[in-house]
DNA sequence: CGTCATATTGACTTTAGTCAATAGAAGTGG
DNA sequence: CCACTTCTATTGACTAAAGTCAATATGACG
């Protein structure tokens, strides 16, 4: 575990500025109050657990780098996924306010984690009440994305689920710089995205090779590419209005 | 439209109050100003559209009285019901920093909603900062629920669900001190329990069937009765961490 | 009494799950 | 480098859960 006295990342911090100002412009003074918030860094490799369901952490972490997931362990050992988070995200912001957690966190693939303890938040809040709002937006809009995912649940085909959980990643990863050549790295197994859509691997396989068939995407190398993001949103019937990607 | 002067209903005052102190104490400074917070009452009938989808209210509303569900539309009129709502939520807190809605807001029931306005919020907040901690819980606590639906639909049979669905909200009825003699008024139809779990009423028809038979459950008229609540609880996989019922 | 929404039932279809076998791919130790 | 393990992906055959369609019943209400 690496430490950086002077705060997150640079890069990061205005990764995580740029988010929050979806929400409100900040001013100078919070700008850099949130540049100076302290972080311990720490690596994890694909599969390590980052927050253990139940556990009552007295920091939140932000994703710097790879691909993390939230999840629930259910009797007889299924696994409900109810999140995949990528850089720039909080991946349990909501800890800060709600503890114990409701589910855990891991790698799914070699991840970069700050941590930054609620104690700073506070601090944060004190001196910058109106950043609340900004933190209080960013919960919202996980619960928005959780909604999505509820109707995609109930009411959509395997087929579409999956086309549409790709379109969500494709458009927050766009947001976030990391597609590249119509394509982003997406190391969820088939069995995870089953996880995540509330299906069985075989039937992700099978659906797989239909969006396939379809030309809607290719899927290799843990590496997603979408020749044709519009069919792709299309066939999904997929609105991006509830991700708030816009400022 | 009647109007409240001195603010919401004294009960209901202090049943959010009651709710918000599940969080942290609240100081009897902060308490008076939530007495304070104006509102307009209005009542609704059943199926009457509370907010609407794609809306952005300047106010967030309290249900007073009755139930009301959240639901979004997808493509060929598929509903998915995203949550229900009992006395004494917050509706759509989350659109005081979250618009437009995701979801629209209907009544189940006839209802009384009162619409607390985000300037009055935005005040009270000023004025005790302390407070959006409360208000960022009580928006982090609608996120848990949500990812519990999700495990419930992507992991649950439909019996599972429905069992599932009922042991919730017998425990935030039951919270709200609305469980009288090991039952509660419920007045959805099988076809919104089917929008809530992402089933079709058929279905939905024959799990209750399988509930009443297995002694779980009674359900007529509009009240759902549960004679023992650990044999439903243990049938659902339910566990009520994921509320936060307790302070 | 007629209307409308909801609930119930039966017959049948479809989607998705399960089980089992095989094939790849990545990593490990010799 | 190769045998070995392990996890993942793929395929086929079969099963089961849930959906669809259609008919009927029930209940509330004007």
């Amino acid at each position: 575990m690496s430490c950086c006295p002077g705060g997150l990342e640079v890069r990061m911090i205005e990764f995580l500025i740029r988010k929050l100002e979806r929400f409100a412009p900040l001013t100078a003074e919070e700008r850099e109050s949130l540049k100076l918030l302290p972080s311990k860094v720490r690596n994890f490799e694909r599969g390590q657990t980052i927050a253990q369901q139940g556990a009552r952490p007295d920091e939140s972490a932000i994703l710097l780098e790879g691909c993390a997931f939230r999840y629930k362990l259910l009797k007889e050992g299924a696994r409900q996924i109810v999140s995949v988070q990528i850089p720039g995200d909080f991946v349990d912001l909501h800890c800060f306010v709600l503890r114990p957690l409701d589910h855990a966190v891991a790698a799914a693939s070699p991840a970069r984690v700050g941590r930054v303890p609620h104690e700073a938040i506070r601090q944060l809040l004190a001196k910058h009440p109106r950043l609340s709002e900004s933190l209080m937006w960013d919960i919202a809009v996980d619960g928005a994305i959780s909604r999505e995912w509820l109707a995609n649940q109930g009411r959509r085909s395997a087929y579409e689920q999956l086309a549409h959980l790709f379109c969500e990643l494709y458009f927050r990863m766009d947001w976030a710089g990391l597609v590249q050549e119509q394509g982003f790295e997406l190391p969820l197994t088939q069995i995870e995205l089953g996880d995540a859509c509330g299906l069985s691997s075989v039937h992700v396989n099978r659906s797989l090779q239909a969006l396939r068939q379809d030309g809607l995407i290719t899927f290799e190398n843990h590496r997603l590419t979408v020749p044709n993001i519009e069919a792709l949103v299309s066939q999904a019937d997929f609105d991006p209005a509830y991700l708030h990607l816009l400022g």
